[in-house]
DNA sequence: TATCTATATTGACATAGATCGATATGGATG
DNA sequence: CATCCATATCGATCTATGTCAATATAGATA
């Protein structure tokens, strides 16, 4: 994984287009401020998770697109959502954000 | 810089809008795929470094479109310009892309 | 089964951005 | 100073996406 030496990296092989953007799906799926925060957020309570409802307030998103966000954030493997009851727990999957931050490293 | 034990993340602080804005910014100059092609390309270069004529060819995009993208990664500080004789060099700039690949670990 | 609650989906809108052809710019060379 | 070359900028176009109001859905409860 690691680069040449002026710049040791996981991009220190040439990628062509489709593995480009493969990866830069993954990364646009962290490239937003709402999706920034929501990580941050469930990071900071217990188990790492939380349902919907109490995402809205904190975020000052409605609440369709704090779940349009939840849901591009899960495509990417970066979250996993539980039903329980009347509401859905969205915890994060910390391995996927690791992979992401090896390839920048 | 580490988060919880479930998680362990830069991300592992809330954030408010305008820090998730700031590296919202960063995260998106690196989720396209034609911009990681260039800063994969020019890691495997003597130096990490190329002219725009360089890199038109191996990533199949016309002259311009290649200068926006070099414009859009050297606003976000992952690499620099440098004009010789004809020329204009660009290289990557290795810090950037480790404080991006820090914060997401 | 009927209803209630939290979440998901839909439709619409506005903005951002990727791309290219055409053209401007600015340094090098004669 | 005139010209040439690589690069930057401009204008236009098309697509992607963030956002919300309105509505649909699915599971729980009575």
């Amino acid at each position: 994984m690691a680069g040449p030496a002026c710049c040791p990296s996981g991009l220190g092989e040439q990628i062509d287009r489709s593995t480009a953007e493969e990866l830069a799906v993954l990364l646009k799926a962290v490239a937003d401020p709402a999706r920034l925060q929501i990580l941050a957020l469930l990071r900071t309570l217990p188990g790492c998770e939380a349902c919907v409802c109490d995402l809205t307030e904190p975020l000052g998103l409605s609440q369709p697109t704090v779940s349009h966000h939840l849901k591009v954030l899960s495509k990417a493997g970066l979250v996993a959502s539980e039903k329980r009851g009347y509401w859905t727990w969205y915890r994060v999957l910390p391995t996927r954000l690791g992979e992401l931050s090896a390839v920048l490293a």
